[in-house]
DNA sequence: TTGACACATACCCATATGGGAATATGATCA
DNA sequence: TGATCATATTCCCATATGGGTATGTGTCAA
């Protein structure tokens, strides 16, 4: 089997940055394809590319106004990421915590003129 | 350009499922590879690969006690995943709401006998 | 030294990617 | 109707994937 589809799940579409990006940009609220092209510096048959992943995972909804297509966020899909990795929130703390008190470690043992490097 | 590699960043390699499968167990403590080969059910090749990976981005790290290999989990390459997708956390509640509001409704008229179907 | 164990790496394959370029679709306007 | 704008789709390509299978490497035991 080759890796998973882009738009198996929000954790596979959100892991292009240029996803990551729209998602940015439309948390803003409403914009029409042209703006993110313009915004994101990007060919448009990209950005409607990533448009139709994030689309097909749930995480932007279209509506047609005349010959545009306004695009907002639907926030709902990020939930389950959220959820995962919030499990891990005490396991980065902890490690922040370690590192810190090496720092600390070091810095006194410095200050104390044995910083033999 | 193809898709970006799973090694680029953590948002790639816990896009994969049985990745996140292994940080889920290692959240529990240090294991050895076979320990997860028996808990995943899947080859032993591929457990090493997806720990290579795993390696490769941060998320874990290993110790070697003769012939095994222990691996352990770090969260902190997690924390900007968590940074992300907290930004979205009111986009999610908001749309709730909004489903919760249109529930109601419908609840309420199928109470008014206006369940006209 | 040989064998068994724990693990990593190498190789093969089908697959879908993201970008680029060209073209199709659909709505508005003249 | 034809032209133009806004967007989507199609085709091409290099690339790395995840799984499978086979083999390499290092450690311990006899």
């Amino acid at each position: 089997m080759a890796r998973a589809a882009t738009t198996t799940d929000a954790f596979n579409a959100v892991a292009e940055p240029r996803r990551r990006q729209i998602l940015d940009l439309l948390a803003a609220g409403e914009r029409p394809v042209n703006d993110l092209v313009a915004m994101l510096d990007l060919a448009q048959p990209l950005v409607s590319k990533h448009l139709r992943v994030l689309r097909q995972v749930g995480l932007v909804e279209v509506r047609d106004v005349g010959r545009q297509r306004l695009y907002r966020l639907n926030g709902i899909p990020l939930k389950p990421i959220h959820d995962w990795v919030k499990k891990y929130e005490q396991a980065w703390e902890e490690r922040f915590g370690q590192l810190d008190a090496v720092l600390a470690e070091l810095k006194e043992s410095e200050g104390n003129g044995d910083g033999s490097d």
